[in-house]
Order: structure tokens, then C-alpha cells, then sequence
DNA sequence: GTATGCTTTCGGC
DNA sequence: TTACGGCCGAAAGCATAC
């Protein structure tokens, strides 16, 4: 069975919210930023409409460059808010998710689906559904986005990019090759500069190029799932799921400090709002976790990070405030350069689900 | 050899 | 000229057990 998988994205989201938010700035160039703290316009774009995107505007860059190339151009520079972001989400994704057999959140402002049972294996009626799906956005929302339709999720994927902005293009099996072959490697799903630069080591650049390649090459260099993925992928036959998302995996929070240090002690104590906040998460969502890990962000931006697992779920961040202690000092003593920004994350979590604890007193005496 | 667990890094948005 | 966030999930890399 020829699956029909879709990809939806929402385009340039945190721009575009706040551009319904406040329709006056349409028009201009609108740049949603993070400000780091550390100094007046220290930070950067998270997110930058199309206006601003003319002008070389993107996500990533450094605040005071962006300031720098929309001088003159009567630009919006707006404090990102997730959390406004996050209820907007939410509700599009359950729209969505009306519409569709299975919907895999892949982030903020996208989702993968499938629709192989809800159109019968046909990609026209799956282009009928997208575009109601489109147009429930936009009537509920104010918000326009970019679909894509093709025979895994790879393909969906690149299929919605080049939809992009707005539009839906779909990519029947019996095209995919035509449609993506003379793609740079570097639109896949998962392939980024680092892989990119290797397969064009091996003289591969065309995602066509890469479905010739062969397989044991690429796992000499990607080791062996990535190499089979890749193939997969290249070839518009990667057959990984979509999947309804579980809980989140792990959280984390970071920050940048307003001065560099070596200091791990320092550090510890620039965290106690992050840590708190980790707590009241835990809490909320009745969560423990094994692992904790420290994160340092070294004066010259690279990332290093020490964690320890512990043998049984912790439910109390605060009682592990030693070993956290410990991690940052290792951090401290290995890193040859200062800490610019530190941060702290809980990762293989596991929630307390009241069902299953009934279910485990079912029988007891 | 395969499975499993843990640590660290990478890539995407 | 330089400039520089805050998350997330996945997997590479390594060790250990069988």
C-alpha cells in the first residue's frame, strides 16, 4: 500500500502571529526576537517575516546585525513571547488534527500526517483535504501556511518547502523522483551543513546523486542507520511512521550570563530561577526524571555538557542539587575557556499517570 | 554478534 | 569589523552483558 503522508508548516509563525495581532505592522519588516539580557540588543532573530527576510533578515542572527540591515526600512523588532505562540499552536494543531488519520507534532509550527486511509490511498482527494485544511486555518486563525504531499514523510516534507509560502504541492509517487532529484542533499529532512559538507567530500550533491550512491560508502562515513536513512530518503522511500507524539522526552532551561565566568559556583547560582522553574514542571506535570545534566555554552559558542543518571526516578530537583553542583565543576575543570551561558536539563522522564496506579492497585488486598 | 544503557554531540526551528 | 537563544528530539560513541 502506497502510503499518503503529509507535511504542514506554518508559515513564518511567530512573525506572522504577531502580524494578526496587529495587522498595522503588515508591510514592514517584522523581526521577532530573543533578547538575551546580557546587553541593550544582545540576542537574536528567532523568527523574521518575508519583508524583513528581503533584506537578509533570517533566524539566528545576532539582533544588532538585523538592527544593521533594516536601518532606514521602518522595522518592528518584537520580544518573542512563546507562550502566545504555544495556545495558537495548540489549537491549529487540533484543527488539524480533525481532518486527518494520525498527526505527528514536529515542533511549534508543524506536523507531519497521514491520510493514506482517509483518502483511500489517492493523493487528489489528500489535496482536497489539505486544502480544507488550509482554509480552516486561515478562517480560524488568520494564519496562512505551506503543505506538502508526497509518499513519505521525507518527500512531504521537502514538498511543503517548496509550497512555501502558502501554497500545497503535491508530489504523486510516479513524480517524486522528477520533483526531487535535482534538489541539493541539503533540503532533506535531517541533513544538515555537517552532512551536507561530507556527502560533498564523496561528490555527492543532488539528492539524485545521493540515491545512486552506495550504501556501504555512506556507512562508512554516517555509520549505518543514518546511511540507510539517507538512501531511503533520497530515494522517496523512507518508511518511518508518523506517530501521534508521546510526552516530551526531556526539558531543559538555558541562559546567558551577563558576564562570562569560570566560575561553576557562579553559574550554579545564575540558575536558581531556571531551577525553580524545572520544579514547578515537574510538578505541574507529575513527572520525574533519571538523568540530569549541566550545560555550558563556552565563550567561543561551543556546547559541552556533563550528566549523571541516577537509580531511581527523582521527583525533587532540589535534592540533587549536589550532583548538579558536581556536573558544573566538572564542566568547569574541563573547559579551557569561560562560560557564557549555562543551563540545566532533565531528560529520561516518566510521568505518574493516576490510571496506572489505579490499575496497579486493582487486586491488591 | 546483538541488545541495552548511559553520555555527549548534533541538527532543526 | 564583530556581533550570537532557548529550546527540542535523535543518534553517535562507548561500555557492558549475554
Amino acid at each position: 500500500m502506497v502510503r499518503v503522508i503529509g507535511h504542514i508548516d506554518l508559515d513564518y509563525f511567530f512573525a506572522q502571529v504577531e502580524e494578526v495581532e496587529n495587522p498595522s505592522i503588515k508591510g514592514r519588516p517584522v523581526a521577532v526576537c530573543v533578547f538575551s539580557g546580557r546587553t541593550k540588543d544582545s540576542g537574536v532573530v528567532s523568527t523574521a517575516n518575508y519583508k524583513a527576510r528581503e533584506f537578509g533578515v533570517k533566524s539566528g542572527m545576532p539582533i544588532v546585525l538585523a538592527k544593521r540591515r533594516l536601518e532606514g526600512r521602518d522595522p518592528i523588532m518584537i520580544r518573542m513571547e512563546i507562550t502566545k505562540y504555544e495556545a495558537v499552536s495548540e489549537r491549529i494543531m487540533e484543527l488539524a488534527r480533525s481532518h486527518v488519520d494520525i498527526l505527528e507534532e514536529a515542533g511549534i509550527d508543524e506536523a507531519f500526517f497521514d491520510l493514506t486511509i482517509g483518502s483511500r490511498g489517492d493523493f487528489n482527494s489528500a489535496a482536497s483535504v489539505a486544502r480544507k485544511i488550509k482554509e480552516t486555518i486561515l478562517e480560524g486563525e488568520r494564519l496562512t501556511c505551506s503543505v506538502g504531499l508526497g509518499r513519505s514523510k521525507a518527500v512531504a516534507k521537502l514538498a511543503s518547502d517548496s509550497a512555501k509560502p502558502g501554497g500545497l504541492m503535491v508530489v504523486s509517487p510516479d513524480s517524486t523522483m522528477a520533483f526531487m532529484g535535482s534538489l541539493n542533499v541539503g533540503n532533506l529532512y535531517g541533513v544538515g551543513p555537517k552532512t551536507v559538507k561530507t556527502l560533498e567530500g564523496l561528490g555527492i550533491g543532488t539528492i539524485a546523486e545521493l540515491a545512486r550512491a552506495d550504501v556501504s560508502l555512506l556507512q562508512d562515513y554516517f555509520g549505518r542507520k543514518l546511511a540507510l536513512y539517507l538512501h531511503a530518503a533520497a530515494n522517496g522511500e523512507d518508511d518511518d511512521p508518523v506517530e501521534e507524539r508521546q510526552e516530551p522526552t526531556q526539558f531543559s532551561r538555558i541562559i546567558t550570563l551577563k558576564s562570562d565566568t569560570t566560575d561553576a559556583e557562579e553559574a550554579m547560582n545564575q540558575l536558581t530561577e531556571a531551577a525553580d522553574d524545572l520544579r514547578s514542571r515537574l510538578i505541574s506535570r507529575k513527572t520525574s526524571f533519571r538523568t540530569l545534566s549541566a550545560i555550558a555554552i563556552l565563550t567561543n559558542l561551543s556546547t559541552k555538557t556533563r550528566s549523571k543518571t541516577f537509580e531511581t526516578p527523582i521527583w525533587d530537583l532540589s535534592i540533587v542539587k549536589n550532583a548538579l553542583a558536581d556536573l558544573f565543576s566538572q564542566l568547569s575543570d574541563s573547559a579551557d575557556r569561560e562560560f557564557r551561558r549555562v543551563g540545566i536539563r532533565l531528560s529520561d522522564l516518566s510521568a505518574n499517570s493516576d490510571q496506572k496506579s489505579l490499575a496497579e492497585y486493582v487486586g491488591e488486598p
